[in-house]
DNA sequence: TTGTAGGCGTTATCAC
DNA sequence: GTGATAACGCCTACAA
């Protein structure tokens, strides 16, 4: 259908224009390059009037670097996720380098689909979640000797580079505090099938510090598929004793759930923290101004991306030399709020 | 720093292991190629077992054809546009096009930045925002003879495509509503600097409908820039008495601020719908769950992703033929709920 | 069904 | 400081 006419202002048409060579175009056109004051001037006033825009295709196939960052994210619809990307972009901005987006929407298989597609683009760095990879991603991965970064865990088995934190302990300390606050029927509210995400971290997390301080694990509410939403909480919520009918705390996987099923509970008359105390993960905005607040394990999605901009940059940006650490470890604080405020 | 190594398996090295030329390996690697049964196997075997990863640069370059869709949204912070984003990537995922994203950050100057920059990459189609664009954003995008898809507005003058619906039309219909139902002293909620944003049309709409009933639109309450978060609304709500202390009714520009509001009002001991009706704008999650739950605008973003991808592939896709349609308007729809309902 | 030739628009490299 | 030349890896166009 003859769509993508072809530019018709090309850097030789620019260069004739200049009456030079396309080199000299070519270098005036970049900070570094070697050029007199007046050339460049020339050069640069003629691209402007000729609206000529170069082609990154040609230029990376030439250069053999195509300036891109493949990022694989599960969903762009959470605000960790999209925290993390939009300050990734925006570090890599001043160096040129673009993020190359990809969802796996929690597959496994998804995944490596979108890795060998990305890989078609030769991306200078690849950006993904820890979490269940296939053999054949991993393959690729290795095959394509792209620099990795796993993020948002810890992992024991690192491919490359990996920013994040242990949702396992962290998951443990947020338990512990909660059993400190007198809970001892506490519930782990979590998807089905996470066996390949964090949640695993986290329900596992949870059961080490439950069973560490003597108290039963088994009150684990399985539901739904990730990421869990509002909508599920709140349907969990108005069945929350048929699941168990002696709950006195319910710490969920994200803080979506986690304010469905405070809705849920106060629709019932059932009174958060009095009866029941609810915590949840990720700190959403939403968690802050729900009433009660809700309690939740708190972290800077954007300094996830900022961390990974930074290793990525130091890593693969020329005269940077500097090696970035293999692990870097993400902060995470409990914020205990009025979900969980009862009088012991 | 000698990052991507080169990938050291190419076209040829695959075409000389099957004793075949280049071109022969080009063709069995699409499903158009005209290639015997035999080779074709016998390559795609060897594909498999060499690890060969095309590289998409060399052949856009080449057909002249990126594969790239670019992408302009204000944020991804957004469900809506994390919908629409998510849709559209869906939609297109068969075709092999890939959407190239680009953050405007509510700024015109960012855009024109974004849409230079990513000119460089030859998209076969850009999709943005309407809004204001930049003088110079105009001329890339002319000059640049790529297709022009604009979302979230029914524009006067579209530059190519447009999908949407018209925010004045919707926000008159909505204030209307709130008239209907009895609410006389309506204030309107939304942020400063929405001049080059669908927030001003939304007001404009509010303040047509309020005339038009022979109603003050006076109430206009300004706060903050794009965009208003939950935070900002439970600010507003915090203060409310002190913009105007006659409200009856608060329209606010999404449903964020509106949750905000609602929460801040409630702890001040002013009931909703009782006291102050309040109406929201996209109906997000969280207000189907407030409590009360939230009136508001409600409509598709992923129905604005899809029918952008099937009009992009109407027209670029080559074999269509097709025109996808200049104007496409998507619909929308009130949605009546408990923080309006009072009684008359 | 397969191959040959040439070029896509840029940059690396080396010479001047 | 500038230019000539040769890639970069693939695909179009045509020929066999």
């Amino acid at each position: 259908m003859d769509n993508l006419k072809k530019n018709p202002v090309t850097m030789e048409d620019v260069a004739q224009a200049a009456g030079v060579s396309r080199m000299t175009v070519s270098r005036a056109l970049r900070k570094d390059g070697l050029v007199s004051e007046g050339t460049r001037d020339r050069i640069l006033k003629l691209v402007e009037k000729m609206n000529y825009v170069p082609d990154q295709a040609a230029g990376s196939l030439s250069s053999q670097r195509s300036g891109f960052i493949a990022t694989l994210v599960p969903s762009i619809n959470n605000v960790h996720y999209a925290g993390m990307i939009q300050a990734l972009t925006e570090s890599l901005e001043s160096t040129g380098l673009q993020v190359l987006l990809g969802y796996t929407e929690y597959s496994a298989q998804r995944e490596e689909a979108l890795v060998e597609s990305l890989l078609t683009r030769r991306p200078e760095a690849i950006v993904l979640p820890f979490d269940g990879h296939t053999k054949r991603t991993l393959k690729l991965l290795k095959q394509s000797r792209v620099p990795v970064f796993q993020l948002w865990e810890i992992p024991d088995k690192p491919i490359g580079y990996s920013i994040g934190f242990s949702n396992h302990d962290v998951s443990y300390n947020m338990t512990q505090e909660l059993i400190t606050l007198g809970y001892r029927n506490i519930a782990f509210l979590c998807e089905t099938n996470d066996e390949w995400t964090r949640g695993a971290a986290r329900r596992s997390g949870f059961k080490a510090a439950m069973e560490n301080a003597g108290l039963s694990a088994h009150r684990m509410i399985r539901f739904g598929t990730p990421p869990m939403t509002i909508k599920d909480g709140h349907f969990v919520g108005k069945n929350l004793k048929q699941y168990y009918d002696d709950i006195d705390c319910v710490f969920c996987v994200s803080d979506a759930p986690a304010f469905g099923l405070i809705t849920a509970l106060k629709e019932q008359g059932i009174s958060v923290p009095e009866d029941i105390g609810i915590a949840g993960f990720g700190d959403f905005e939403v968690s802050r101004y729900s009433v009660p607040d809700i309690t939740t394990v708190k972290f800077s999605a954007r300094e996830f991306g900022r961390v990974t901009a930074e290793s990525i940059i130091s890593l693969i940006e020329p005269n940077q030399g500097k090696n970035p650490p293999k692990r870097h470890k993400i902060a995470v604080e409990n914020c205990m709020r009025g979900s969980t405020s009862r009088r012991r």
